[in-house]
DNA sequence: GCCAGAGAAGAAAGCGCTTGCTATCGCTTG
DNA sequence: CAAGCGATAGCAAGCGCTTTCTTCTCTGGC
């Protein structure tokens, strides 16, 4: 059996309860005591019991990281800034453990994961990435995290757009990132380029993420007087998951309903690599005959040939930020909302359209 | 305060004894009486609490997964691949959390993980990567999994050799990859396209990983009848840490003591992305110039310009051995040994030296 | 020289759940 | 008809720790 704060007592000849103390070290404990039951535990080799000890003082060493996929790097990046943030020990609260929850984007998987954390009494959740939309979902997941915060649960949302309205009584800051913004100046400057037919892979159709980056680029056209909605701009737009088969097919999808056109977005830099991929196998060169470019600036980027035009979101400061946040160790801004600039990085894969297809 | 089991056996109207049986389904209880103890816990909202029940029953649902670096894809592909495995609720004894540790490659990290972990009295523990060498480190290892063993917590390596001889009585399952074959083989490649000098950009130096690839380059370097020791062949190795521009700085010093070398091996995908960047900047084209390979087959290699020749490790697979293997869903091949073959992946960026170089 | 009070340690009551054992009830058996 | 038994449900003893409330022991002040 497991050695326990009774045995480390009697070695010491003291109560559980001084060794408790001099464990914790939040009540006066004389100097000749504390060495002797410091030396006990060493003696034994006694690890306290966590459990135990969350059961007592009603407290946890868990912090949840909900994540679509851990493998995907944009999210192993958040987590492991989250991480190295809540497990430092010589921080206040600190040597908490990352719970890391790999939800794939379901919003069933969501709620199962805050029910798992809520049974685990988790200290804090980080919930990362884009949502779903949609009422009852969110509804449901307001539903969750209100019990979560009324047991003392700390909550950040980060890389998700803040609860709506009527949710908002509960306390959850939000470390948003500016996906608009990012979408809008990447637009921007492919019609500055001179691009003018300009094909756009987007994410999954029902999430916040894929709706902003696209009113972002929309916006953009509507600035320079091009179309920013019906058919025209629909038929340049193509839906499809985070990922590089998805961005391989939206390409040729999407040179099947425009031959001609001139430059690609992608959702993100994986599938901006689709798109890439697909192109090359068309015979197209990146970027004399289509510029490409994609979002989130993941660190292959710099490394792909062309090295790839992108929105830069600085992930691992976002994650960081979150993870202070969850451990009450920096307080949210004003409005519980923060919002993470992201910045265009202008590289190889995008360049003037052909003189001859403008 | 949170609704408890003895809130629920009131409302239903029996002992909350009845009330944990019906929700662990582990002892008869009559139709009648489940139904409204069932009811009960929806009309209460009723979410068990993990701490006091792991208290009582002495068990957890928290598997530890120890990795370097959750952000770095080799590690994120295989967290990802044991978390679903030991989350998933159908199977028996599923739906357990995976604490998520980066260690940073860091022995006194991942010491001090192991013991949080056996604090939370962790159902398993899977440690990945390749470990450091060094006997003491070793053995403190050593002595911190046994003493978890010992407690009931399953054990699982995955990517990192067996546990050494004394320690054996430790009842660890092992899923290792075949590092020493894979590095062979890829050898055996250049070196049948005819390459003579070739550089070797290893990891870190302490590190197993490192030492079975550079064995098994050797080895194939031997079986050719190339020297594989002494000054001529470590003039070629150099070694660094597993990022980037440690393997451009690598590629660079490599260039400056054999600046005729036709290939070069990188110690993983991401450190070959780094040599080829600085051939590039070199001016040297590849693979016209110089070859390179890398390690792992990340996700990314395939899309790389030229698409990387490398060495694939099935982490997936191995990641979602590892996850069985610590929900005890899987019994351990004998002798607690399961190796990984690694398969050869020839892509673009190696081809046979030119002409005049060989 | 005595009492108040600070300081240090202990006793014990939980925290919310599981589970071995006991109690009850309605039947089947000999 | 009594004993026996299977099927349920409850009692209560913990699991290992924290923490409130007490107790005990010195000091210092007057």
């Amino acid at each position: 059996m497991a050695v326990t704060l009774a045995d480390v007592a009697a070695r010491a000849g003291v109560s559980s309860a001084t060794v408790s103390r001099v464990l914790n070290g939040n009540y006066p404990v004389a100097g000749s005591t504390r060495d002797r039951v410091q030396r006990a535990v060493e003696d034994l080799d006694y690890v306290v019991n966590g459990q135990a000890r969350g059961l007592a003082a009603a407290t946890s060493d868990l912090v949840g990281v909900l994540v679509n996929d851990v493998a995907d790097p944009f999210f192993g990046l958040i987590a492991s800034a989250v991480q190295a943030e809540i497990s430092d020990a010589s921080a206040p609260g600190g040597g908490k453990l990352a719970v890391v929850c790999n939800t794939g984007g379901s919003p069933e998987a969501e709620l199962t994961y805050l029910t798992l954390l809520e049974r685990q009494r988790a200290a804090g959740v980080v919930i990362t990435g884009g949502a779903v939309e949609g009422a009852e979902h969110s509804a449901a997941v307001a539903a969750r995290l209100a019990r979560l915060a009324e047991s003392g649960t700390r909550i950040v949302l980060c890389g998700r757009p803040p609860l709506e309205q009527p949710a908002t009584q509960i306390p959850v800051a939000t470390v948003a990132f500016d996906n608009r913004g990012g979408a809008r100046r990447l637009t921007e400057h492919l019609l500055s380029l001179g691009h003018r037919r300009i094909g756009y892979v987007a994410g999954p159709a029902d999430r916040t993420t894929t709706r902003h980056r696209l009113e972002g680029h929309r916006a953009a056209l509507a600035d320079h007087g091009l179309p920013a909605t019906g058919p025209a701009v629909d038929r340049l737009t193509v839906h499809g998951s985070y990922d590089r088969s998805s961005g391989y097919d939206a390409a040729l999808e999407l040179l099947r309903r425009e031959p001609t056109l001139t430059a690609v977005i992608a959702a993100n830099d994986t599938v901006a690599l689709g798109v890439c991929a697909a192109l090359r196998d068309q015979g197209l060169s990146i970027p004399d005959d289509v510029s490409v470019a994609g979002f989130d600036d993941l660190p292959f980027s710099v490394d792909t040939a062309p090295a790839l035009t992108t929105v830069r979101i600085p992930l691992q400061e976002a994650g960081a930020r979150a993870g202070r946040l969850v451990m009450g160790r920096q307080t949210a801004p004003p409005g519980g909302l923060a919002t993470i600039r992201t910045e265009l990085m202008v590289r190889a894969s995008t360049a003037p359209p052909r003189a001859g297809s403008a």
